[in-house]
RNA sequence: GGCGGCGUAGCCAAGUGGUAAGGCAGAGGUCUGCAAAACCUUUAUUCAUCGGUUCGAUUCCGAUCGCCGCCUCCA
């Protein structure tokens, strides 16, 4: 029975769709102002994750993620820069997909930008606007919080004991709003460089929150089943949306609220001050491989902080090495005809508890856990020559079934068994002896883009596993 | 000022009112002419500290210390 820590009740409550058999998902994605950090991946991973599972479970998934592709940072980037809007994000939209397909993330079904949904964001504001949750002031459009009772429902925010310590970190003076903790719906263009969308409303952009209430529901329906993001959302970027959407349609907005929380890096907030910020291209840049930064985001279970540091990515590199080594081992593996009732009951155990795992509020650690013990039966198998036919093709079923969660294992092709590695080294070696060291050296290339690295000695050749 | 989370071996960490998963590193071994690779075994009388509740606490309660977060359009 699958199991989700819901922000809502603040419980862990059991998953049920409100379709059988069908999830809709939205994540909240990426602002696309920067390339994204390591950070920033630890919610994208753990989202493919989740709908991962909600496939492996057998649900059909909507899975949604929008881009947020007009904010003050884009446009302050983007006007310094002498480019529009669209130029400038194009630019990390396309690095997004590059670190997803690095990363072994599948692109979400639909992933909406937010400036190619004005029209359904004007139409949710009017909305607004005719049930009295929403107010015109200069230009500009606010949603009128003490219109909506039930605020704070998400986040559990105490306004009262709140405001008096906080009041001098809250900018009151800037816009002419009611009450302090109203929010823009709709910000009126103040010049004429900055981008607007001539718009019923008049000529303006957007406010961020609803963006993911306009795109949310037009993908996924005026109630849908689970939206996700990071922690720093809670308040008030989904309390907000919470209120525009319920506020615009009466009805309840998502069902379950999943929140990931934070990557710490050396036990310490990641932050460009500190010089601990790291994109994932600044990891990838240091010799880390794709999958063992994926591997060690979602090795520990979501709401749990996770601390980086570079000895424990160093570790999930080999962890996920010997995983692999693993399979091409079973795989290789001669067997003979039959199978050994230890070793299917082995498998039986192992998905049992990889399942169980993962029903547990997606416990990847739990998961990761009855993987790794079924390697560890099965090698000994393999040692013993245990190993039987039968074994060996459930086995590898059972390991495809694990991968179609986790993603960790490449194609086959990138596995490198020993022996093709050595015959590699002696068709250079022979290169050598012809003194053809173009070739030499293009077989060195190729297995050092495998991660295999040579060292030339008075006795030979060894060679490497980075 | 209001609210929340965390502190488990060198590192990343799971977990539970009944006596500590898993991975990496370390140690020992198997296999190899030697290495490397691979595989196996092993590694916390103890879960920040001090009290309390309990037959029994790492797990519940209180205090202390340390770290992180939200209340600022940062996943």
């Amino acid at each position: 029975m699958l199991k989700f820590t819901n922000t809502l009740s603040g419980q862990l409550e059991e998953f049920r769709p409100i379709n059988e058999g069908e999830v809709r998902l939205y994540y909240c994605g990426p602002t696309v102002w920067d390339y994204a950090t390591i950070g920033n991946f630890r919610s994208n991973i753990f989202t493919d994750i989740l709908s991962r599972y909600l496939r492996f479970k057998g649900y059909r998934v909507t899975h949604v993620m929008n881009i947020t592709d007009v904010e003050d940072r884009i446009i302050g980037l983007s006007q310094k820069n002498n480019v529009t809007i669209d130029e400038f994000t194009a630019k990390y939209i396309e690095a997004l997909w590059e670190d997803f397909d690095a990363l072994g993330c599948a692109r979400p079904d639909i992933v909406p930008r937010a400036t190619r949904h004005i029209p359904e964001m004007v139409s949710i504001i009017q909305r607004l606007e005719e049930r009295g949750h929403a107010y015109r002031s200069d230009d500009s459009i606010y949603y009128r919080i003490s219109s909506f009772p039930e605020y704070g429902k998400l986040s559990k925010i105490n306004f009262a004991g709140n405001i008096a310590g906080a009041s001098e970190r809250v900018d009151t003076d800037k816009y002419d709003k009611e009450d302090a903790r109203d929010f823009a719906l709709w910000k009126g263009a103040e010049s004429v460089d900055e981008p607007a969308w001539d718009t019923s409303l008049g000529r303006g952009r957007p406010g961020w929150h609803i963006e993911c209430s306009a795109m949310s529901m037009k993908y996924l329906g005026e109630t849908f089943d689970i939206h996700a993001g990071g922690i720093d959302l809670v308040f008030p970027h989904h309390e907000n949306e919470i209120a525009q959407s319920e506020g615009a349609t009466g009805k309840p907005f998502a069902k379950y609220w999943i929140h990931f929380e934070h990557l710490k890096v050396e036990g310490e907030s990641m932050s460009k001050s500190k010089g601990n910020y790291y994109t994932f291209r600044d990891v990838a840049a240091r010799g880390f491989s794709p999958v063992a930064v994926r591997y060690f985001l979602l090795s520990v279970p979501y709401r749990k902080q996770l601390n980086f540091t570079f000895e424990a990515l160093r570790g999930a590199e080999k962890t996920v090495m010997g995983l692999r080594a693993f399979r091409s081992r079973l795989k290789d593996a001669r067997v003979e005809p039959g199978g050994n009732p230890n070793l299917q009951e082995a498998a039986a155990r192992a998905l049992k508890d990889f399942e169980a795992g993962f029903d547990d509020d997606l416990n990847t650690s739990v998961a990761l856990a009855a993987l790794h013990n079924l390697a560890r039966e099965v090698n000994t198998a393999i040692d013993e020559h245990a190993l039987r036919e039968d074994n060996k093709t459930e086995l590898l079923a059972l390991l495809d079934r694990f991968n179609s969660v986790l993603n960790i294992f490449e194609d086959e092709q990138a596995v490198m068994l020993d022996a093709d590695i050595q015959s590699l080294i002696d068709e250079r070696q022979e290169a050598r002896r012809r003194r053809d060291f173009a070739s030499a050296d293009e077989i060195r290339d190729e297995l050092a883009g495998r991660g295999i690295t040579l060292e030339d000695t008075k006795d030979g050749v060894r060679w490497k596993r980075r």
